[in-house]
DNA sequence: AGACTTTTGCTGGTTGACTGACGAAAGTTA
DNA sequence: TAACTTTCGTCAGTCAACCAGCAAAAGTCT
């Protein structure tokens, strides 16, 4: 029952691949009987189970033991200016269960959060799994947020929410650790975890109605002094001298590249257009003002980006965001202003590319940012034995594979190590 | 002689701060005895030392232990363009003895190494302190450089240091860690060990002939993934859009604002003015046009800090490099053009200030670079035990408290083994 | 000088973690 | 089925770290 260091275990088997004791032996050093004591606290929390054994060398063939994802849940939530996410994933990240709904943040903190909790409440009946099976819920915000205690700060579209104690709120409902943060942070996270596991230099991109950045440099996820950092769209443009932005100040990127901008300019030339989605169905569309009118927004966001390339120097920018679903023409004018402009050094290695993950970035990143924070080594310990009452709970769909493994390696290697 | 866990004494008692050994066990919860034994091994390898004794509360006043820089040496040098500084520091960084010499970058690495290599072990002998008591070496170069490996990459104003293995070089006369980095990146670490210990968002500004920067936040050093984040000498500036830079580029801030742009355009105006040097000694004379150059100067970096304070929300901003000598002028036009343009959020909490460490703060951060590295916990135990062959070398000013210990066993120990 | 107070170094004793070895378990091969 | 091979769980033994208590040391106070 002595599980100092299995922390360390569990952050080598996080990876998803099945390993065996002597295996975990190779790797950290230690004897197999200090392995096989640490992997027993695994084994009792569940969070390590044994998957098909390895072929036999002649002998007793021995058994691999694999990261459960399965073992509890974390509790996800991305909510935006007018609609919601929530969903309940596993340990790895994966979304079991998700609701996404139409839900002004300007009903306040009290009803956002009571809708996320009913709706969590009836995901964990939909599973049949009971409450105690979550372990930590993130939540997105759209806004500066204090991270280190969960408030929002001064948010400009959140009324009601300036300064309220989100975590202290939501765990009246799950007494367990609430992590708060920017959307655009969490979609940061989401997009590494799911696609680049391994990229320490990285910077997300939103480019919807406003437009905003998640930055990851050196590994971690930057913050920044007042919780704003990676806050880019109200940075002056050239060109734009006259232009007036809804903040109050002029020539701000979002005021030139925003999907409202770009609407009222092809209004303008007689097209139909009002959110970002009628821009992108003009573009899937095929036509040429359309794209032009976006290709033209590239640029100006590549302009911003080239100064963000040149201080921070990031190995990728990962564009996303309505906008981005318009094909490559958004990246391309992006491409086409930083590439020109960019010092060799910074862009040789630099990867300029779309977001795949989709409309679930942001839960899946709340999903992690939960995660990491919950099975890090210094609170495993917190982790309290789950009783299932009707004994071994998990033995659903994921469990089935539990014996077969290789189908999920592949969503498992998705995860950040 | 089981000093694991010894490296956290260390890390609290280097804050200079003297301590009793009941204080060391309150502050880690541990019991006098456990502190006693990791005190043992850090007072075998001379990196704390007993000092005048607490004030008596009525019984055997208790011992104050307090670490000591002087134990070990750590060489550091700033290498510029046309210029290089190298001096021997203690542990704390404060410079011992300082060479600076004229010495052209473009003489190739040997020679500079050499020279470098070869000022240090006079210093060591002006020291009388022999060559095994340096710990780490520090170094900055005026380019781009890959930290991990130590070679510069690139650099464009470094002819045949392309890809050069330094550390390697430097550890054939030197045989410990060598260190490093960017001169920029070394001069932002000097500036916050020197004066702003606790801030882990900053930027430090060197405006010189070039212009760059160096980004610490989340409290780590910013490098990005090529080692030249924090390059913002060629970002483009608005209302600039003809003006050559020497890398080929047009608008770049550096072309606008650095000292040559600044001096050409004072030219124009009648003035005598070439360098940095020139202008600053205009602009204490209080010449209006000197002045108002600068302050201008300002003002376009300041439009370009204005997207840095966006993008990485820092809460400092210091201003260094020789144009930052010229009085509040440059600062002002700084000031002017963020406070006027930022959001609210971002600049509340934003401090923008002159740097005040003066020219050493390069060779002191590149002290601190190597001496974080040699002190860190998990290195602590590579310290050899220095046998001092003179006894007690030192006997300097802050060790003069000192109440001598058994130094000769500790000596003939070392010579036995 | 002597009593008193507080710190310090020292010495078992306890705890916890890890190793090594051995027999049982679980396969394969003949 | 029996013999062989390899892994697994367990258990005593070892070792390092830490604590508690004690006597000596080093002060202060009367």
């Amino acid at each position: 029952m002595h599980n100092g260091g299995a922390g360390e275990l569990l952050r080598i088997l996080r990876d998803g691949r099945p390993r065996t004791r002597a295996d975990l032996a190779g790797i950290t050093g230690l004897g197999r009987a200090a392995i096989s004591s640490r992997l027993e606290a695994l084994l009792e929390l569940d969070l390590v189970v044994p998957v098909s054994d390895a072929a036999s060398t002649g002998g007793r063939p021995s058994a691999r033991l694999a990261f459960n994802p399965g073992a509890r849940l974390v509790a996800a939530a991305d909510v935006g200016a007018t609609h919601a996410t929530v969903a309940l994933t596993d340990l790895s990240g994966r979304i079991l269960l998700q609701t996404t709904e139409r839900l002004e943040i300007s009903c306040g903190p009290e009803f956002v959060l009571d809708w996320l909790a009913m709706t969590l409440q009836g995901h964990l009946k939909t599973e049949k799994r009971p409450a105690t099976d979550i372990i930590a819920v993130g939540i997105g915000l759209p806004g500066p947020v204090e991270h280190s205690t969960g408030k929002p700060t001064s948010p400009p579209i959140m009324p009601g929410w300036d300064g309220f104690n989100v975590p202290a709120y939501v765990q009246r409902t799950f007494d367990v650790p609430v992590l708060v943060d920017n959307d655009v942070n969490i979609m940061a996270l989401g997009e590494r975890a799911t696609r680049w596991p391994n990229e320490d230099n990285m910077i997300f991109l939103k480019v919807a109605t406003g437009i905003g950045s998640g930055v990851i440099s050196g590994g971690i996820l930057q913050r920044g002094a007042a919780g704003v950092a990676g806050d880019v769209g109200h940075i002056a443009v050239s060109n734009a001298a006259g232009i007036q932005c809804r903040c109050g100040k002029s020539a701000c990127l979002e005021a030139i590249a925003g999907a409202p901008a770009i609407a009222a300019q092809l209004r303008e030339n007689g097209l139909e257009a009002t959110t970002a989605n009628d821009i992108v169905s003009l573009v899937r569309s095929g036509d040429l003002n359309a794209i032009q009118a976006v290709r033209q927004a590239g640029r100006v966001i590549g302009e911003m980006l080239n100064m963000c390339v040149s201080f921070i120097n990031p190995a990728l920018i990962v564009v996303g965001g309505s906008l981005a679903q318009s094909g490559e023409h958004l990246i391309a004018g992006i491409r086409e202003a930083v590439y020109a402009r960019s010092t060799p050094l910074a862009t040789q290695h630099l990867n300029i590319t779309q977001s795949k993950t989709g409309p679930e970035a942001g839960v899946v990143g709340a999903s992690i940012l939960a995660i990491e924070y919950a099975l890090a080594p210094e609170r495993l310990n917190d982790l309290p034995t789950t009783l299932h009452p009707g004994g071994h709970l998990n033995t659903d769909l994921q469990n089935v594979e539990r014996v077969a493994p290789a189908s999920q390696s592949s969503l498992r290697d998705s995860v950040a190590s």
